[in-house]
DNA sequence: ATGAAAGCGCTAACAT
DNA sequence: ATGTTAGCGCTTTCAT
């Protein structure tokens, strides 16, 4: 129930600018009016609001209990412009296509929430770089910007940096650059793939690779033929995608299928879903008696009983729960804020070991 | 690239709030560079930014394009401390885990971008209320609010409106009030479903619905019931869901499974899916041959080739583009402010024809 | 058409 | 611990 009720200006207020004036008596409260009610000043109502703030306890819980039974709550907006912090997070991404992506969003408003903050939406249009948002961010006063899945130019990135605001990384790094970033361990990901396929079982393992630009794919590839070569086993083939979608998967199965690899890591589950879809409809082979199969991400679907998809695991939780974390580490910071979390095999049935199936 | 520049405060500007001080000699530009940097004053940048106000073109020419050269855009925070306009639309819902909000979101923001907003994402916690989400809303300014996929009480609606922002249903109604809202035709759809079946050679039609307590699940069961009654079917069963899951449908066509449907319409695409999977891989039956399906929301999913689902197709964009549209509408218009876009049937193998398959 | 000045609601330095 | 006051950056009368 919202309490906004029409209050007469108190003599001592001065005439408002009319233009401003709403043109409706039912109004939000401001801390004037909270003020006034309470015979204090509007620095008090603020102080009441600031835990830092010397109040004396008893001012405090006088305000907050008139506050609340009044339903008021102190406008963000005007307090960010003489604060300058606005309790609002850019969140910048490209397609919510991937469930990934729409998992990630979705954790990282709700504990940004939980923080305090919320998240200003700025959605990429196919095509458009980050850098391109920024003239729109700055408009708004935005404390933090997160970029998911997305990469930008060091160059902004220090422009950025250099205008006071936060800026944090998801699921990418800049690699010469400190920039903060939270990530999951991508190499370790592709290494727990390879000595997964090696353990079932399986000697020719192929590689569906992402996009080339970015970091995320990037060392999922190093990991994969970084382990490959330790456990001395070759690449069977290898192809590269241009948009790690369900088709992209598609089409890379069946570009592997002449090498005839029987064990076959894509970059991320959508992909990895594709090339099932292919394996079995198109190439009228068996997941996993013919081909095995590793994701990574584990989305929802992975676990649906058709695909029963063996993936890697990414602690989304606790890497939502870092990057908000890195909000709050004070600019001069020596600690280093590129942060890995471990990633955990999951095995399902895309991965049966020939042993068995065979 | 951002332009940054350090700006010495010329002599007429009062000396600054020093705990406002930007920290750093690289700072974001204020009206006051600029026009300081032309000669003239404030207001007439503002008036430059401003379509309405009284500026002569070359004026505001040159305004333009030196805050064009300087990178300058007008702080939207500040501005909105004085218009009460915000330019940003509060966007509230709950999971994204149906990847048909996601869709939504994605389109939504990025049509609102469009337009000149941003996206403010508040994010329902399950069981979490709208009604509750408020308070917070009103701490922003914002312009507006969409809710998608959620309801609101008509109390809070009332106090909304009052409170002079607009709020917009997507994907809801509120029957007994005039709240501006953008739906697909949710009867037509399951109208569509039931002549399909039937043309289709079904007889003993099945419905799993979704949340009771939501107007789309009611609008979709009145559409199929109704049509039975018309076509003179007789409804095979019915069960209700709670979540509009994926296991939910799974659950469901096991409950279904006893009154021997041979179709079974999902009140979304999710749940078919999840029916699909409790058909073939539990009951050991196949689809369509046994039994056909058709879900409703056309996500991209029901497109790949595994499920291949006939569906109803909702037309995302327009209706996307009619709730971006209902934000301009004038305040005392009188135009219905409810929309209903048709939807239309793709029809793909879950609905094979019997005389084909059988 | 343009400038001066007041004010949006809140915060913080300063004074008591 | 509390009140007073001067801003935050922009918009909008009001006067010219």
């Amino acid at each position: 129930m919202v309490i906004a009720i029409g209050i007469t200006h108190s003599a001592n207020h001065r005439k408002p600018n009319m233009a401003n004036a709403p043109r409706d008596a039912t109004r939000i409260l401001r801390a004037r009016d909270v003020a006034d009610l309470l015979g204090v000043s509007t620095s008090m109502i603020s102080r009441a609001f600031n835990p830092q703030a010397s109040i004396s306890p008893a001012m405090r819980k006088r305000i907050m209990e008139a506050a609340e039974a009044l339903g008021y709550r102190p406008n963000v907006i005007a307090s960010s412009l003489s604060t300058r912090r606005s309790k609002i997070v850019a969140v910048i991404l490209g397609t919510l296509e991937n469930p990934f992506y729409a998992q990630v969003l979705e954790r990282l408003s709700r504990e940004l929430q939980g923080a305090g903050y919320q998240s200003l939406l700025f959605n990429l249009a196919p095509g458009q770089d980050v850098d391109s948002q920024l003239p729109y961010l700055l408009q708004y006063n935005v404390d933090a910007v997160i970029i998911v899945s997305a990469s930008i130019s060091s160059g902004i990135a220090n422009d950025w940096t250099n205008s006071g605001r936060k800026v944090i990384l998801f699921n990418r790094t800049l690699p010469n650059m400190p920039v903060p970033s939270v990530c999951c361990d991508n190499q370790q990901g592709a290494r727990l793939a390879v000595d997964h396929f090696v353990a079932t079982g399986r000697e020719r393992l192929a590689f569906a690779a992402g996009r080339r630009d970015t970091s995320t794919n990037a060392e999922r590839e190093l990991g994969f033929l970084a382990r490959l070569a330790e456990v001395g086993t070759k690449l069977a083939a290898k192809v590269d995608n241009p948009h790690c979608s369900f088709r992209d998967g598609y089409n890379a199965a069946l570009k592997l299928a002449p090498a005839q690899p029987d064990a076959i890591f894509f970059a991320n589950d959508v992909m990895a879903l594709g090339g099932v879809e292919a394996i079995e409809k198109e190439l009228k082979l068996r997941v996993p008696e013919d081909i095995a199969v590793i994701g990574f991400d584990d989305i929802p679907m992975a676990a649906w009983p058709t695909y029963s998809l063996t993936t890697i695991h990414p602690p989304l939780d606790e890497m939502v729960a870092s990057a908000v974390k890195l909000l709050s580490v004070p600019e001069g910071s020596t600690e280093d804020t590129r942060i890995i979390h471990p990633v955990t095999l999951v095995v399902r049935d895309s991965t049966q070991p020939r042993e068995i199936t065979g």
